[in-house]
DNA sequence: CGCATTTGACCGGCGC
DNA sequence: GCGCCGGTCAAATGCG
């Protein structure tokens, strides 16, 4: 692996990044074609979101047609974390944060961070799967003249669109996905008054992937925290955050796997060719998806309360995975910033961060919140 | 003192 | 071939 981003890439010696384009690199070895990115959209007035994973600033661009600026930050849980986020406000909405993630953690993440990434990851590879199948029938959406799906998931609106033929982008203003070819996944994370313009404004020709929570309310989690699986206690790393869930015995890697064995294995498509269509049926169906989703969108709340709260008693599932390399496509939103968006309860706990009800996530999910920017830090060092 | 963030410049890719 | 735009690097500054 080149890990040339290795946390010394920042040193001095390859000045130029003359040829050296990790996300290439990386490219390539994670996929040979195209790799996913993961796009969150949410409302929240922080500057950016919190994760659970520590991330670090390593540039700011003023993109074209959007006034607001676009952050890069880079994964330094792990010195040689591949994982890049870019992070914009959207110009019609600046109330929503729209988060990028792109890359694949190769280091073990916060609970509250996996279970996030783990859906994002199965997202993204069942986008991928779809995408690369749809080389050949890929058409199929397009001949629709709509190349954007929606499925509804319990209330979670799933969108995916593949922008592997058309442009990449569906806001005008952004470029935040401008990946080129990249097959993008949209997560609306946004209220469905500004999720649902925001979607109305998706054109057909918009190649990404997106997938709308905009209706998540309690009964939208349908979620499976009951199963057992996942369970709130102290993540294995950010200590400093509160809210965080763990996996019982397993790390929500395994929903993850399980999902890519079941339905996303990008190598063996089960998806039928059909399309991002089948893919986004599939998806939704598996019961997997659902709850790594339920996993994230609890992370996202969790990063807040759910700790706090439940925290007694915790099931870490702690990095049990030592594994080398966690199929985490990204992570979520957040945490890892002192801004992170996240209720207002932030407010109070500068430090940490934390401790968020879960009502937060209504919250979370729709309502605006106040600036609570004050540096951003990356935050916790997770424990490690 | 060390670390993270900020800001400007440079490089590469893509489109015209 | 030229210009534009996005993305990343790197030095400087600020804060903890």
């Amino acid at each position: 692996m080149k890990e040339e981003n290795a946390g010394e890439n920042f040193p001095p010696h390859n000045m130029l990044k003359n040829t050296v384009r990790n996300g290439d690199d990386e490219l390539s070895q994670q996929n040979p074609v195209k790799r996913a990115r993961v796009s969150v959209r949410v409302r929240c007035d922080t500057p950016t979101m919190n994760d659970g994973c520590q991330w670090r600033k390593y540039g700011q661009k003023i993109a074209k047609g959007n006034p607001c600026p676009r952050a890069y930050y880079r994964c330094t849980v792990a010195p040689s974390c591949p994982v890049r986020k870019q992070v914009q406000r959207c110009a019609d909405d600046m109330s929503i944060l729209i988060t990028t993630y792109e890359g694949t953690h190769n280091h073990p993440l916060p609970v509250s961070a996996t279970a996030m990434a783990s859906t994002t990851s199965a997202a993204a590879s069942m986008l991928m799967t779809g995408s690369s199948t749809s080389g050949s029938s890929g058409a199929t959406t397009s001949s629709t003249l709509s190349t954007t799906n929606s499925v509804n998931l319990n209330g979670l609106n799933f969108h995916f669109s593949d922008n592997s033929r058309s442009k990449p982008f569906y806001l005008p203003n952004s470029s935040l996905l401008s990946s080129h070819s990249f097959p993008t996944i949209t997560l609306d994370l946004t209220s469905n008054s500004a999720s649902s313009a925001r979607l109305g404004n998706f054109p057909p020709r918009y190649s990404t992937t997106n997938l709308n929570f905009s209706s998540l309310e309690s009964n939208a989690l349908p979620i499976s925290w009951s199963n057992g699986v996942l369970s709130y206690g102290n993540p294995p790393y950010n200590k400093n955050q509160t809210g965080s869930l763990s996996f019982g015995s397993h790390p929500q890697e395994n929903l993850y796997q399980s999902y890519l064995q079941k339905n996303l294995n990008p190598t063996q498509q089960s998806l039928p060719p059909d399309t991002i269509a089948a893919a986004t049926k599939a998806i939704t169906s598996d019961p997997s998806f659902q709850s790594a989703l339920a996993a994230a969108l609890t992370s996202i709340i969790g990063s807040g309360g759910a700790t706090a709260s439940t925290a007694g008693n915790q099931t870490v599932g702690d990095k049990s995975s030592t594994e080398p390399n966690y199929p985490i496509l990204s992570s979520f939103p957040s945490t890892s910033n002192v801004n992170k968006c996240a209720p207002s309860f932030q407010n109070k706990s500068p430090s940490t961060s934390s401790s968020q009800p879960a009502s937060g996530l209504m919250m979370f999910l729709s309502n605006s919140y106040p600036y609570a920017t004050s540096k951003s830090k990356s935050n916790s060092p997770g424990d490690n």
